[in-house]
DNA sequence: ATTACTGTACTATAATAGTAATACAGTGGA
DNA sequence: TCCACTGTATTACTATTATAGTACAGTAAT
């Protein structure tokens, strides 16, 4: 389901914040629906259930999710701007993208090529 | 010069690493070519030369660039593959692009859009 | 009530990241 | 020689990250 990288410098609990707001954000996740409970979600990526409780917490800080004690964490997104964080987080991923790839000294049309025929190789 | 996110989560001397190396095998930096001293790049970003010390050993490592005591820090790529280590650095770049952009659920089509936006809207 | 889940809280330990300050050694120019 | 730069090394301290183990409290089905 979620994929981490323990050798990554970014954290695993940021790891795994990042990509759980982004099932839900894309909708893939839906309003209400509950999330893995902490120790079931910790056993499947054999990380550690306190690390998944910062990550649950900060998604509960961030406004996408709410625990209810002996229930679980669901998602909760009432009135939320889906598609506008969705284009947010999108457009965050793609200024990332062309500043890295400018940094390799690649042109725009570079990108767009490379892009492409990433995209055909594996789709 | 370089770009420093404190608040990133990833390691400060990770991310001056990684736009090192980009600058090294894009062209940017010349083999040869005099880095800044370690005090004058800690001074200029506001970090600690210590953090800079570790950017400039893990370059070390992996062999981008040599260290003279007394002189300074001096990009080393002779026989290097700068041409394939750059397009190595870009499909990474552009597979982390399109993974996270899939998280979003977003299409092929849809992306490759998007960044035809900024591309236009920037340069 | 018992059982088995759930989230929450707490202590402890270890490794990493970052800052701070100091000292030492090599290089080259005045 | 002296001076100002260079990289290198060391120690100390703090905060963050991650793991480990234990305990407590709420929910629901039996």
């Amino acid at each position: 389901m979620y994929h981490i990288d323990q050798r990554s410098p970014v954290p695993v609990y940021e790891q795994l914040a990042r990509q759980i707001e982004r099932h839900i954000v894309s909708g893939d996740l839906a309003d209400g629906q509950k999330l893995p409970s902490i120790r079931e979600l910790a056993s499947t990526l054999r990380i550690n259930p306190n690390t998944v409780v910062k990550t649950y917490r900060q998604l509960e800080n961030e406004g996408l999710v709410s625990s209810r004690k002996g229930l679980g964490i669901f998602v909760s997104i009432l009135g939320m701007d889906l598609e506008g964080s969705r284009d947010s987080l999108f457009a965050e991923l793609t200024d990332e993208y062309v500043r890295k790839a400018a940094g390799l000294g690649m042109e725009g049309d570079q990108i767009v090529q490379g892009l492409t025929r990433r995209l055909k190789g594996e789709n």
